[in-house]
DNA sequence: GTCCATGATTACCA
DNA sequence: TGGTAATCATGGAC
């Protein structure tokens, strides 16, 4: 059966306007004629559907170039078989639509649209990702001595979200510009060619997909961006930064004056980290947690044990530092008239291990004949080692 | 750019 | 679980 064959068929049983209905095909009475003469409509129909067939096979210009548009549009059989024409691709339409709505949200896409949402990237502005920064930076075991890198990461993290927002409203314009465009076009193209409005819909549909996809790309890359941002300023080993001098020393006073068991309880890392970030509050240090006391005296302590000599000067140096607090120590003590007699300093302590304990009795005489040399009384230690 | 110091991480051990 | 040793990675002086 051929295509005008079909479509004649499928005029079947088909009200045109209200016109009488003959042999299950309606059509309308010629004018001036009592529609006696069925041949002669066949063939008029024929002619019709012939034209429109032959028209949708070509350009919109190559049909108007040959002026059959308008010899079509104002032909009086148009608006009958433009419905049907119409009734059929809907129906066909229908069959491809069901094969490709209702697609299930892109999982890749939520993710991005969560780690953006998190970030604060998109959705309301809450400070340029501070919050993220501030998690991150706590994760990383420094809770609040990021305050420049912080400014630094929500400017960054700021323009990276602005950027992604320009970007985004230019993929959304452009969106829209074409899909008015395709629309516009399509209407104007649905005088002529059988294009429902539920065609025009699919089609829009399709615009859509397609520009959510480049949406999508946008989405990565600034996923990207973001992921490097937090590389740069947020990654704790990235963000080493050495300690204050006064921190730096807070910790060598312990260190050298605990020398033969430099081992700090939970307590005296509290108190050690607590005291190197007064400094914070003097704007002159870092903050120093419990973990990076922990990390200091470690690698102190390996340090020294390597290259003894190499420290020898230093012991020296606080020992006499620490010998100079302790007099003062005394000579309140004195003034008060309570005589306190100072226990040896280390005393009563463990080693861990036993070459270190050689190395470290050595040095315990040098620090002590130092600060006996120096006339200096030993510090006053509480029971944990610490100096009173 | 190089070198050294140093804070952080990791694997391993007792 | 805390300590050691090796190593990484960065800061800073030169």
């Amino acid at each position: 059966m051929d295509e005008q064959a079909r479509i004649l068929q499928a005029l079947g049983g088909v009200n045109l306007a209200g016109h009488s209905v003959q042999g299950g095909m309606a059509l309308p009475p010629p004018h001036g004629h009592d529609g006696s003469d069925v041949d002669g409509r066949k063939q008029d129909i024929g002619d019709i559907l012939h034209q429109i067939m032959t028209i949708t096979d070509q350009s919109l210009d190559e049909a108007q170039a040959k002026h059959r548009k308008h010899g079509l549009n104002c032909h009086r059989m148009k608006p009958a078989l433009f419905s049907v024409l119409c009734e059929i691709k809907e129906k066909t339409g229908l069959s491809i639509r069901g094969a490709q709505e209702e697609d299930p949200p892109d999982p890749q896409l939520m993710r991005l649209d969560n780690m953006l949402l998190a970030e604060g990237v998109s959705g309301p502005e809450k400070g340029g990702g501070s919050a993220a920064a501030a998690a991150a930076a706590a994760a990383a075991g420094s809770p609040t001595d990021n305050s420049i890198e912080h400014s630094d990461y929500r400017a960054k993290l700021s323009q990276i979200r602005q950027i992604y927002h320009t970007e985004l409203e230019k993929y959304e314009q452009a969106c829209n510009e074409f899909t008015t465009h395709v629309m516009n076009l399509l209407r104007e193209q649905s005088r002529t060619r059988p294009i429902s409005p539920k065609e025009i819909e699919r089609m829009v549909n399709i615009i859509h997909r397609k520009f959510s996809s480049i949406q999508m790309q946008l989405k990565q890359s600034t996923c990207e961006a973001v992921m490097i941002l937090r590389s740069r300023f947020l990654d704790a080993r990235r963000k080493r930064r050495n300690f204050s001098k006064q921190a730096t020393e807070i910790l060598n006073e312990y260190f050298y004056s605990h020398l033969s068991n430099p081992y700090p309880s939970e307590e005296a890392k509290e108190e050690l980290a607590k005291k190197c970030s007064i400094t914070v509050s003097q704007g002159v240090g870092t903050t120093i947690t419990v973990a990076q006391v922990s990390n200091w005296f470690g690698n102190k302590r390996i340090r020294y044990k390597k290259n003894i000599g190499k420290f020898q000067e230093e012991a020296n140096l606080y020992a006499a530092k620490t010998a100079v607090t302790a007099a003062h120590a005394v000579a309140a003590a004195v003034q008060n008239s309570q005589t306190n007699s100072p226990t040896t300093p280390n005393s009563g302590f463990q080693m861990k291990d036993e070459e270190f304990q050689l190395d470290s009795a050595e040095n315990k005489n040098t620090l002590l004949t130092n600060m006996f040399t120096g006339g200096y009384p030993a510090p006053c230690y509480q029971s944990d080692g610490r100096i009173q």
